[in-house]
DNA sequence: AATGAATGAGGGTTCATTCAT
DNA sequence: CATGAATGAACCCTCATTCAT
């Protein structure tokens, strides 16, 4: 029934701790986050946090690299290995992944770079490398790919991907600061804008 | 309607320290900025701002409260004093405020809001209620207006007005996460966006 | 018989600060010391201790250059001055300022010098500077006149004008360690070493 | 006399520590030094260090005690046995002695002890009993046998014998403390010092 | 009304020491 | 014996807030 006071869990302790931490800097944001909190949500002493995180600016870093990233990456080689054709993978993979995004952490994320990114301006040079510009890109080789085979037809959305992924931010933030005085159905959202750009670029006839 | 030629004398106070308020929390963001920084950039000590703001706290919601709404205001009674048809509307003083919002201080603002709005639960009641809920009353009516017209089909925009501006968000917090590594044209970005709703719900033809 | 909390003597804070100050480290040595304590042994709170020096280390620095510098100062420009002979002037002035300096705090500088010196390298040089070397060149001024005069003969107290002082610095090293342990008449110590020196330099007979 | 060849192969464990500890004191201080620096310097893991010491300050007595002792054990059984004459030995084993100290790092220790003594008053303890009074007797022998040879004539010596070795103390204080700042040629100073003693208590003439 | 000296609770970080492995 | 992960008490410093002037 006592349960040691020390446990030596070396392997696990870091992703521990990030998660804690994820879970207390989404509830406090980072100022308002105390590190004495998270250790105690990790279950943890103080001491060991400092151990595997130089300083509470590392581990907020550390955070914000842990998570998004892996899902994103999965779109990305999803888009670039599809046999799907383009308009079939918009509706499919890419909805799914849409309409999921806003119900996942990662809207604290997005609330996290908002609140923190100015004054951390190589995270956000990491995640502008890492992530958005891929993810960028990813998108507009599918989308040149539905002008390619005559699926598309030439359009603002060439240049400007973004137009694809707008509603998403929008739910994520929306939800984020007013999720109680409504209640947009984010999945419905996302999918009438997805229509209504489909219905904007699809090559109509013959 | 006359406007005193002899003002600014003392007592525009308040609006003085809001002012500095509003680029302190600009830069630094609320946590990041101190009380006597505030206080210098307004030029007046401390103990006087705190004549005028019982807390910091205060001072913020002072802040959030004074700007963005007027000019939301201007927009919604716009809207509804307007002659022009929905789809001339649209394109003419809608987008005009769409596509002025990114360029604004507004932006900074948003990014207190995402940023500090979950631990000010009554300041995000009093911008849904002030500023959001009519914003969006606003834009039903417009909508609605445009379908008894024959302007436009009945569509998602019917029930989801948001399609209608999320661009601007986007653009606003895409501009404050990247600014540094791209260079979104906002302008025609919002245009492009706009451009496409207007095409989707136009009816076409007779 | 309300004492009131607040007081405002911005004037005197800082003296009484560093007064207070130069008490707890020669208790407790630097590292020992808590700022803590310097607050409260000064009657005043640790945040206005802040407003006065920047840092702990700042507040040492201080405590170290306003203590002894005066002492030497005066010792200086009492030799610049003097009417008295040389012999006369080492007999009478120097060795009243060499039995004194035994039995002032400035033991306890030369303890702290000693063991923070290394890690304070601008503070040893500022010493260097404004006390040492100026106490240097006053010694052999003083000992040039005497040979000058005919009093003293060529010695290697002209190369070495330590070996003046030599007893004042062990004196304050030995009270301080060793004190419980011995009681060394320092007065008489010091006497006897001057002693030994004159005798030493004086020109015996003719 | 006989050196066994192998050896260091174990068990000289504290020894290594010890001296690794010097090192790191001496670099930087009692309170700058952190245990896991001398136990990475000693190439032993911090929980073995703590097999042998039991605490940090338990090991920086180890380390005042073990250096110094054997040096002057040496100077004091020489005196003992010396066939010179008190003259002689003064100008030779001694001298010898004298001008090695300020090289050596009985420099640091005396820096830390002057720095740490204050709160280890069992450890000024140990050393006055064990190095300082009893190389303060064998001076005193050495003086009287000096007097008693006729060499030396009575005088201040007799009482105070710490005469004879104020500029040691002085040389390694000074150079401790002003090393950059100045170049005291501390073999030549020392010497000056013992041959101004000489001059004033040797017997002049027949 | 206006100032800014003064307060003190609170948070990030370090590091001697312990103990499961 | 040996390791180094884990603990937690301290300590420096900041800053919102108060109040004597």
């Amino acid at each position: 029934m006592a349960e040691p006071r020390f446990q030596r869990r070396k392997e696990d302790r870091p992703a521990e701790i990030t998660q804690a931490a994820l879970a207390a800097f989404a509830e406090k944001g980072y100022a308002g986050t105390r590190v004495d909190d998270v250790a105690k949500r990790a279950g943890v002493s103080k001491g060991l946090l400092y151990l595997y995180f130089k300083t509470k600016e590392d581990l907020f870093k550390a955070v914000i690299r842990s998570f998004l990233s892996p899902r994103i990456d999965a779109l990305i080689s999803n888009i670039e290995e599809t046999e799907l054709s383009a308009e079939e993978f918009v509706r499919g993979p890419f909805l799914e992944f849409a309409t999921s995004l806003p119900k996942s952490p990662a809207k604290i994320l997005v609330r996290l770079m908002i609140a923190e990114g100015p004054k951390h301006p190589d995270l956000i040079a990491w995640y502008w490398d890492n992530v958005v510009s891929r993810a960028l890109d990813a998108l507009r080789t599918l989308i040149k790919r539905g002008v390619d085979n005559g699926e598309f037809r030439k359009s603002a959305l060439d240049e400007f991907p973004q137009l694809l992924i707008t509603p998403i931010f929008f739910s994520m933030v929306w939800t984020l600061l007013f999720q109680p005085h409504t209640d947009l159905d984010t999945d419905r959202f996302i999918e009438a804008h997805v229509e209504m750009v489909l219905d904007s670029i699809k090559v109509k006839y013959q």
